[in-house]
DNA sequence: TTCCTATTTGGTCAATGTGCCAAATAGATC
DNA sequence: GATCTATTTGGCACATTGACCAAATAGGAA
């Protein structure tokens, strides 16, 4: 295997790997509706708000998301939705 | 989080995190172009062919390909090929 | 049957992932 | 400044993953 091609396929790799887990999926579909803070996120779950907001530091190394501060909550935003199109295919 | 979203994501999230490998990226692109045997495949890659043996199990086990026994030789085909559209995505 | 070739399986080990609690940090508000 | 709320970080326990080697299995060929 070329090492370029290497190169592309673990990059694609980690971004599906940063994917591949329920609640990260879970977060990731409701962001697709609005920003939404790690309050409510880890509301929304099952979760301990640490797990939680490890998850969201997981998606956000990724690129999934981005996060912003305001007041005193931090916002979280699907940077590209398209991700959760492909999931009609599965 | 409701007991069957819980289950959808958890089902998708099998699906992703068995794509979320390298080797395993470059094995379902490979085969998009068409079928290959484990030796085939093992050639491609600098893998030992008991771990190609394994990632394709993987694979399978995901339902993202399948096996056919032909000859003397274990045949796999990706069964659905719309998984690396969303590629184009990331 | 015996040998060969192709593939899978078992075992081990290091590395990574996950979840929780406790503690640290950052701001907003009193 | 002291306090409160929101979020992140550190640390620990435990489970899972991925790679290799060695051994098992399956079928075809001699």
């Amino acid at each position: 295997m070329k090492n370029e091609i290497k190169i592309k396929h673990s990059e694609r790799a980690r971004i599906l790997k940063a994917m591949a887990h329920p609640t990260r999926l879970f977060v990731m579909e409701e962001l697709s509706k609005g920003e939404l803070c790690v309050s409510e996120i880890t509301a929304m779950t099952d979760a301990d708000v640490s797990t939680v907001s490890k998850h969201l530091t997981i998606l956000k190394n990724a690129g999934l998301v981005y996060d912003e501060k305001r007041g005193n909550c931090v916002y979280y935003n699907l940077r590209v939705p398209c991700v959760l199109d492909f999931m009609s295919c599965i």
